[in-house]
DNA sequence: GATTGTACGATACTTGCGGTATCGTAAGGA
DNA sequence: TCCTTACGATACCGCAAGTATCGTACAATC
């Protein structure tokens, strides 16, 4: 199994992810060129395209590759709590320049269908798959129903962050987030006091 | 007062719109170029380029001057009702052809600055006021409380309606509407046998 | 340690699109 | 009739994605 010829470049594969990540980060998807990163990475271009198909898909790996604990669950005392932290969480990194990342992410994805499903697949499902355990740990302790669609309520939940990162007019606070959450829990919580 | 020259062919004008709204509904925004759409419409691409700053604008006045009552609220028995069948006309509205529209736009909407504010303004902001004022009757009528922040609700409505359109998998049936629906009245919806 | 096969960086090239410039012609107000 | 501007057509420019090619650098195999 012994590979035959020059094993290819991990360190030039590194070197294009970080970079990509810097300049899409910094300027924006459409701004930055293959040369660009190229040349920041110190990489020939033909290399980039050895490694990954199109710059989307560079991008896509970058993303997922460099980013680390950002928007993962924390533990909390309560799965609502965990829930609230991370929603505040996804908020600050959309707020950050990385939201830029996902913003280009979403733009090329409504013409390039390999990189909307990668986008799906590798950013979005990882994500939703976290919050589905974290609503479940709720319902089980008896802070939510167990009466809804769990894929709906996620949709109901973050569809609207999204929703200020692509089109909103930038105001993306801590308010925003507790009244969602707000809404989300008198929708989907349980009501002890009430009988049927 | 009197203008001189040659006047601006409104026929070309016209032309021009219902090419770019034929051809981008089609194909994509990305897929057709300007001279396709010159083409279409019998007009040199500099008559386009006479009326418009860019591809982006062009296609933007189409959606708005070539787009009927598609997206209108109807006369209904109550103001909820009647926001019950506005989202089950956005839905379908999305799930048409038009749907590439609307999501060609807010894609280049990212990169394009201009064609942000321009989205909001045209397109979002007089759909949004419509949503505002059916709140407000719905709130008169007694079947939504009044302590909730307008802006933020209807985020919270038409967030989650917005991200299926840009990233889910397809599904945008009316069971998503009745779930989305349903939970929005149940978090801001007047409970009347509940005191304090 | 020579051979072999592939990746490497560099660079020239192709293709296609957005946008501009130019040209002779058409249209209408003055 | 004259004057000014828009018209359709077409050539052109600039730029970026992606390809092709070249001599070189590796590392496994012989």
């Amino acid at each position: 199994m012994g590979t035959i010829g020059r094993p290819r470049s991990q360190v030039a594969h590194a070197a294009i992810l970080k970079a990509a990540l810097r300049l899409v980060t910094k300027s924006g998807f459409r701004a930055v060129s293959v040369n660009d990163i190229a040349a920041e990475a110190g990489v020939g271009k033909m290399t980039l395209y050895r490694h990954w198909p199109n710059k989307a898909a560079v991008v896509m790996d970058a993303l997922l590759a460099l980013i680390g604990e950002e928007t993962a669950f924390p533990e909390a005392a309560s799965a609502l709590e965990s829930l609230q932290q991370q929603l505040h969480r996804q908020v600050r990194f959309f707020r950050s320049a990385r939201g830029n990342l996902v913003r280009s992410l979403v733009a090329e994805a409504q013409t390039d269908r390999a990189l909307a499903k990668a986008f799906r697949e590798r950013w979005l499902e990882p994500r939703r798959q976290g919050v589905r355990r974290t609503l479940e740990c709720a319902i089980a302790e008896g802070s939510l129903r167990n009466d809804f669609d769990l894929d709906t309520a996620i949709d109901q939940l973050y569809g609207s962050l999204y929703y200020r990162l692509l089109l909103g007019s930038g105001v993306m606070d801590e308010r925003f987030v507790e009244a969602t959450l707000q809404q989300f829990v008198s929708g989907h919580g349980a009501k002890p006091k009430t009988r049927k």
